[in-house]
DNA sequence: CGGTAAATTCGGAAATAACCGAAACAACAA
DNA sequence: TTGTTGTTTCGGTTATTTCCGAATTTACCG
């Protein structure tokens, strides 16, 4: 792959924007986009040139989402070059990809606010602040173990489930006020 | 609420620093914790004095907080200035903040998958394409067919199955296969 | 109407993030 | 060891975002 077809190229922007608005920086979601669409592993080279990226920016951003853990490394038999694709279906990527924001953008959060609270015990604050941190606390917590709870469900269960009609309703029927 | 005691003081810069990873202004979410933790509503002004940033950068701020419409205005009799307050409680404050991102970063991203799957019917591409579209189209369909049907069940209902303990298992459990 | 106080807009400065390309480094073959 | 090929690091430049404060607009009073 070193042309793109319009459609892909439109593909490949729209995820870009996507991850800017994620917060994640736009050609790495571009690299990312790239890695989807390929039929076979491309190497940082390839990347590089398709995208009009310079290579030390896709090593950069092949670095970070392997440490997302959604692409692998693979080799070609008498090559030297590393080359690269997308780990497992999109499903998986889907819940890698909560998985590391989750760790990145709400367990610090979730650790301070269980040390604050911890501290208020001790250590009086005004009741309002009090109540507040708790309650927030309270939030993040409830959040975090329906999250860990959901990480034990393999993804199969989880597309299965969801694929049934007006699912949710169902569940929610099922468990007594 | 003029001074911060410093546990306050952390609680908002954390709640910044996380607002920064989730792709939010810093100045924002930091204007969103020093209302969610003040007891009462606060002017511009206030907000502009206790934050040391400039009234216009409150201005925004507000204004983009409004329009994820997890604040509102508040007035006093006889008074001017508006005042400004944390909306609900802070599960619908997650839900809101959930729902506003999820329209400026989910649904774009849909609506172009849904129009490439619809092109690619006509004017067909090679099917590598062809399917890893359909298959990303399918994941977001998914995700937002599941995320509609949440929507429509009450706060109050969710938040009472979500502290059933390992209630996630116990809903699975009660599918049949 | 003015007059006044509050709120917002907006141009440009300041801070931050992204990116390039040269240089350093690593792996390997001859 | 030395040359070759491929990868990563890093300093400096460019682009983007954020923020300030002056100017403008809005709301409301007498």
């Amino acid at each position: 792959m070193v042309e793109l077809s319009p459609i892909q190229q439109n593909f490949i922007i729209h995820w870009g924007k996507m991850g800017e608005k994620w917060g994640i920086n736009r050609t790495i979601a571009q690299i990312h986009g790239l890695l989807y669409l390929s039929p076979q592993a491309l190497s940082a080279e390839e990347i590089s040139n398709t995208l009009s990226v310079a290579r030390s920016t896709v090593s950069v951003g092949l670095h970070e989402l392997k440490s997302w853990g959604i692409i692998k490394v693979v080799h070609v038999l008498g090559e030297r070059t590393d080359r690269f694709e997308i780990k497992g279906d999109v499903w998986e990527m889907f819940r890698w990809i909560v998985d590391y924001r989750k760790r990145q953008e709400m367990d610090p959060t979730l650790n301070m606010l269980r040390e604050t609270v911890s501290d208020l015990e001790q250590n009086q604050e005004d009741a309002h602040t009090n109540d507040k941190m708790s309650e927030m606390l309270d939030l993040f917590e409830t959040i975090d173990s329906l999250y860990i709870q959901t990480q034990k469900v393999p993804t199969k269960t989880i597309v299965r489930i969801a694929k049934i009609s007006d699912v949710i309703n169902k569940l929610f029927k099922l468990i007594p006020e």
